[in-house]
DNA sequence: GACCAAGACGTTATGTTATATCAATACATA
DNA sequence: TATGTATTGATATAACATAACGTCTTGGTC
């Protein structure tokens, strides 16, 4: 799981920030907004929540298109995870090279961790070719109790 | 993708209406008319793409909840699997044993293949473990280009 | 048969997640 | 200024899912 949540968050704001001045995109204030959102959210938040809190910090109704229309731009990037099975979004965590990522959702804190295993993309691409099937997108999500909660659970 | 769907269909709703006996399960009415309608599609169906055909051939509206219950009992038992990057439902099609599928869902055709593979289990099982995460259930879909349709479109 | 309990289904209402559409604004550039 | 492009605002609605409660059937037990 995100262990020490708030330096992951840091790091993970501020490579988006060089990510988006690299790439020459807009880091506008909603999206600022947005991004210092999901960062400091100790699990991965769905829509509505990231509309309430918005709406709150900012004391007037903020609409879904406008939030979706940002997470959207977050996941173009690749800066952004969409959990399907939650319908809930969290940091990518690894931002510095294109993968795809394994997710790890806990059943009981709502964490998750995002790992990278070459040897399941490989995998995963051999077996599909198996089949005749091109791969273009995959989505890999374990849910499971994470070793903290785990660990808790057998004091 | 499945072939042959109507030799794979048939299959499928007897090998579920023989489970539901060796099982003591009712397979009402209801459940037989669902059950035909998931066998009869070629795609991955919604709940609201069951609702419609099913208040079309009764001529009489039926209700979320009747549907939603319908899959759940479907789900609970293993006959079914949800599609989570879809919000969809497909027959399972291995019903004679436990598994995590690993499901292939073709961008073009919509159909889905259902294909298992050991070593994938084992290495997300083994994956997750050295995170220190006791796994419990898996979400493999895999997005992609089907043999057919990239036959097709290479012509 | 009378009774009871469990399971299945009906019905109404509502909650949750996501998108279509069009208008307004801001900024760059010809 | 005019024109184009990117972003955001605003309204409405679509798509997916569940809560809560009532009714009816079924199957067991006395």
């Amino acid at each position: 799981m995100r262990k020490s949540a708030p330096k992951a968050i840091g790091d993970w704001a501020v490579q988006v920030e060089q990510a988006c001045a690299r790439k020459g995109l807009q880091l506008t204030p909603l999206r600022r907004q947005i991004l210092a959102i999901l960062a400091g959210a100790p699990t991965p938040l769905g829509a509505y929540a990231i509309i309430e809190q918005l709406s709150r910090e900012q004391r007037k109704a903020v609409a879904p298109p406008t939030v979706y229309r940002t997470l959207d731009f977050f996941l173009e990037h690749g800066f952004l995870h969409r959990i399907e099975s939650r319908n809930a979004y969290a940091p990518c965590e690894h931002l510095d090279h294109a993968h795809h990522g394994i997710l790890l959702i806990c059943q009981r804190c709502g964490r998750t961790d995002e790992i990278e295993n070459a040897r399941v993309d490989t995998l995963l691409r051999e077996t599909g070719a198996k089949a005749g099937f091109t791969p273009q997108k995959q989505v890999v999500e374990i849910e499971g109790v994470c070793q903290d909660c785990g660990v808790a659970a057998r004091r």
